[in-house]
DNA sequence: TCGATATTTAGGCAATTACTTAAATGCCGA
DNA sequence: TCGGCATTTAAGTAATTGCCTAAATATCGA
């Protein structure tokens, strides 16, 4: 929980994030998105691994990385459900909202 | 958005949000919650409201703070949507992914 | 108006973060 | 087995964070 957050407190990781939303990419791959050494970015997926978020499989020369499933939208969803005002599932809470303010 | 991140990213200004869920309270009040200065929750506050996640507004002597309605949750599912394999609605994550694991 | 209460601001300090460059590790193919 | 590529680890540095204490600001009630 805490190393989740801390984790995506950072926009070079939540756009590691985003690229790996379409599927696994090895770490030279993902560094070549960024104008960052490849040191940095070897850093921040070992944050993002360590959140939990994200795994890495060594396949011959290369480290491939991938989302780890739920794990992100779970801490959010149940975040949410704490820290949002009480009784509101979070798939109704934006439309219920707006209901809400319109009235 | 990198701001609100931030903000989340330390316990006391989580928790702080979990507890105006319930409704409005003075930096007093939320500062008995916490074994820390009043100084430091008013910082704590600052960061939050600058993230846009909570107002105070001064009555009288006091100083009380609401949750922002929307914008917690409004950041996190849009980020929810462009970092997580796509094509999954945030309000069906948390059952279909269970579903998918069982099979 | 005075003294007490509520809150914020200022200044300082220790710990952490986010980079960097350079070196180490591991795997591949000639 | 050697040279080269992919990646990580190590070490250093500048900037930021999170807390503190002390001082400033504002409001209340007598």
């Amino acid at each position: 929980m805490q190393r989740i957050f801390e984790a995506l407190a950072s926009a070079p990781r939540r756009r590691i994030l985003a690229i790996l939303a379409h599927g696994e990419m090895s770490a030279g791959d993902i560094a070549a998105r960024f104008e960052m050494t490849r040191a940095s970015i070897s850093q921040h997926l070992s944050v993002l691994e360590t959140a939990g978020l994200v795994v890495g499989e060594k396949r011959g020369q290369f480290v491939f990385y991938r989302q780890v499933p739920d794990s992100l939208v779970n801490t959010l969803a149940g975040f949410v459900q704490e820290a949002c005002p009480i009784g509101r599932p979070l798939r109704h809470e934006s439309a219920a909202r707006a209901r809400r303010q319109k009235s």
